[in-house]
DNA sequence: TGTATATATGAATATATGTGCATATAAGGC
DNA sequence: GCCTTATATGCACATATATTCATATATACA
């Protein structure tokens, strides 16, 4: 009989997910969960953009803008350079932007 | 020069979400964001199981699994069949499970 | 019909979350 | 140094969410 691995599963047994797993994977999700959050996600998927750019496209106020980029930032889903005065928030994890696209795409074409 | 389609973006423009699909992937992306519907939709990748089972299997009470699989079941993530009295949830949407599945992997390999 | 078992539901509660206002911080130009 | 511009932050508040208890519903069976 073949021993086990955190890989695999007994015989008719999910394998369950351990503490940090979940919470990792659940902050993953409650990132994407939110509209104002995809809609920046998705705005900055294609390009960088400053703060005041993203609140403009997106008709939000700044201070909303600059709280979800910081929910966004300490997840590592984005990142930003400065210039100046501006700072240019970017894409910063290409699984996570992979997931939201192909979500969004499900979306369009159903 | 080109016509304009819903799926193409104009030059250095990105095309903005309409809220229908805003709301759907957004709900989508709730549902994974609770670590309880998560190691349920988890349990429900491989096999289905009643109501009690997945209580006892994951240690909740029967009305918490009872609630979050009426969640779920709203958003047709999940399916039922019936036998007797018992209910036998199982998994109704193979992209979410799948980019459950992704993302958890990308958890553990991290 | 009555009882037992499985599941669903409603109300209550504690906690989390998103947004806005006002203000703080930080960088650049004069 | 002062002023302007861009962004961040703390607080307050309204709303959403997850869980629990108690109870309702539904099915099977004697």
């Amino acid at each position: 009989m073949d021993n086990e691995s955190k890989e695999e599963k007994k015989t008719n047994e999910v394998e369950q997910l351990d503490e940090e797993t979940l919470f990792v994977v659940s902050q993953t999700f409650k990132a994407l969960s939110d509209p104002t959050r995809i809609r920046i996600l998705h705005l900055l998927c294609e390009q960088e953009m400053s703060v005041n750019q993203i609140a403009e496209t997106l008709e939000l106020r700044q201070s909303t803008v600059s709280h979800q980029l910081r929910f966004l930032k300490n997840l590592r889903l984005v990142k930003y350079r400065r210039a100046g005065t501006t700072l240019f928030y970017s894409n910063d994890d290409d699984h996570v932007i992979n997931v939201l696209q192909q979500t969004i795409n499900h979306a369009l074409h159903h």
